[in-house]
DNA sequence: TCAAGTCACTTTAACGTTAAAGTAAATCTG
DNA sequence: CAGATTTACTTTAACGTTAAAGTGACTTGA
């Protein structure tokens, strides 16, 4: 192995200090023309990188985000991941990336890690973590910049969000099926989380502001994943009269509710149209495609970085509060809700 | 902002050298029973956390791996993470996380930015990166350890490898569609990449083994993307007597060849039978399920990150030449074959 | 009983960098 | 032309940790 090349070693070769080796690459002014050159020479010839560990050590910084995010096979967040890369990137930082599989003692364990690592910031992106609150108090009193993906919880904890406005995302989907003339139009929750209860209120907000008549057994009770959907559809063709319309809270459900409606031998949408929400890698290439409420991961990760880099930056402007931005969904409209 | 805990500190208020903290904390053997007992106490009151830039300084150790891969968006090679970060996770690894974008030049400047930060490793995903063998070379000459994911350029840059059997990948397709009955088999070849030669290499050994005529102008040239499918579809559909299944050398291609089959009011696979390669997410929930040969990326990753961890470890075994494994594909069969 | 260990520590130096303070020599100022 | 200022550096210390060498006190062995 070739010996490492340090400033040091250039100092050495050169005959002057390591302070004036690091002054000329840190573009200081107190260095004379002719030594500046000599050592910029010495600096190419050697090809000398500069060491970004001990740089850390002296500056404390990093220049290090750590992500933590649910499931790396959900596109979702792979999204997000794509337009934080881009952005910190950009900047010069780099990405600390963990998966903490739902489980919060895996994200406690990743947090600690990052922690120790000396991260600038970090981003969560997990779904659930109940019980790190602590943890996540700490890192944000030691300087650590924390942002929050698609999240409400842990009120307590003083940090950026970035969230959809999943309310908004409940009325456009609704608005949408109202507009193709459904009056029949049922809804498959997700599971108990604000995020999922808001696209619940944006239902009923969405047929109230129209004068469409809502029927409380028509909010069934599903959840995320495709099994969620089928099984919900199932109760949903029980009843009479059938309803026309359904707006299932995500993809994934809204497919399995398809499933469901293909196997009682009915069309989508000339029988019952759906419209999902997330609108999930490929979701045009379906039997039927699927609309979809859709909304930019890229922009989500992108905004998360910006808020995360401009809180801990360099440049970072004097401190302020803790900051939300909120990402407009808009409607896709494809076949499954005889929308195209 | 609280006073970061150091080894100084609890030194400090015990009265003891920070040797001794350190050594009670890497469990040497010459302490004392009730000093050990004081230190630890002391650690715990104040939830000290080891401090991993300074010890990676010393130690000359980062414990983190660099994952250059060229499009996050694309779920084979976050299926690939997602294998190396449950492997690198659970051994104390962290992964550094880098979208080369395809390009060479981002690429290059990602590399650079690993080992300025002194990562142990590099796992590299990138599909071209000619040009940066001197980088990769002057990386593994200062003891990174390097893995190559599913490419076989670079041969004089020593370092482990991880790849599918792709001229199997080739057989198994075009074997399932002679076993099916099928005698007019096209191929749409990928780019002109070793990757997609050595499945087009399967598809002419399947057919010679079988027995089955191989047409000159049954291989079109198409791509790895939808478009190029369904441009080479177009043309094989012009010919005649017509071809009565495909081999598309990802799915990609074989969704594109589909629709375009679609589009001549033809069906699949009662006319045209077809199957691709990679096993991309929701291919099962197409309008027809989509036969595929399919490995697994997790296991591509995982062992990926043992080959890597293996090398560097501290356990590691003493030097060994350049490892290469194999992932055998195996079938998937699904309605787009006929296969179920 | 005294040299040779052993035990339980401490001291010193190092990893590669930057910040702050120090210092000669050259230059300006009135 | 003496004192103040500027220029172009160097010295010292620090970031938080670990490795290697050192050091007394106490134990062992013949």
């Amino acid at each position: 192995m070739p010996p490492t090349t340090t400033m040091k070693r250039i100092a050495g070769e050169l005959g002057v200090s390591i302070t004036t080796v690091s002054k000329v690459l840190n573009n200081r002014e107190d260095i004379g023309h002719a030594t500046r050159a000599r050592v910029l020479a010495k600096v190419a010839e050697l090809g000398y990188q500069p060491n970004a560990v001990a740089r850390s050590l002296t500056l404390r910084r990093t220049h290090t985000l750590g992500v933590v995010i649910p499931d790396l096979m959900h596109s979702f967040f792979v999204e997000i991941v794509a337009g934080l890369e881009a952005t910190a990137s950009a900047r010069g930082y780099g990405l600390l990336l963990c998966s903490s599989n739902e489980d919060p003692g895996k994200e406690r364990q990743e947090l600690d890690m990052l922690r120790q690592r000396q991260v600038d910031g970090v981003v969560l992106g997990s779904a659930n973590a109940a019980g790190n609150t602590d943890l996540l108090q700490q890192l944000t009193s030691i300087g650590v910049g924390i942002v929050m993906i698609d999240r409400d919880d842990h009120p307590d904890v003083r940090c950026d969000r970035v969230v959809t406005d999943d309310e908004e995302v409940g009325r456009l989907a609704t608005a949408h099926l109202i507009d193709q003339g459904r009056r029949a139009i049922a809804h498959i929750t997700g599971p108990s989380i604000v995020h999922a209860k808001r696209r619940a209120d944006g239902y009923r907000a969405a047929l109230k502001a129209k004068g469409v008549k809502l029927r409380a057994d028509w909010m069934v009770r599903g959840g995320f994943k495709e099994a969620d959907g089928y099984r919900a559809m199932k109760k949903l063709l029980a009843m009479k009269p059938r309803v026309d319309a359904v707006f299932a809270a995500n993809d994934p459900a809204a497919i399995g509710a398809m499933k469901a409606i293909w196997e009682a031998r009915l069309r989508v949408p000339e029988d019952i149209a759906i419209v999902g929400a997330g609108d999930i890698a490929l979701g045009d290439l379906l039997r039927v495609p699927l609309s979809t409420v859709s909304w930019s991961r890229e922009d989500q990760g992108r905004s998360a970085a910006e808020l995360i880099l401009d809180r801990i930056g360099e440049d970072a402007a004097r401190p302020r509060g803790p900051q939300r931005v909120v990402i407009p969904p808009h409607l896709v409209a494809r076949r499954s809700s005889g929308g195209r």
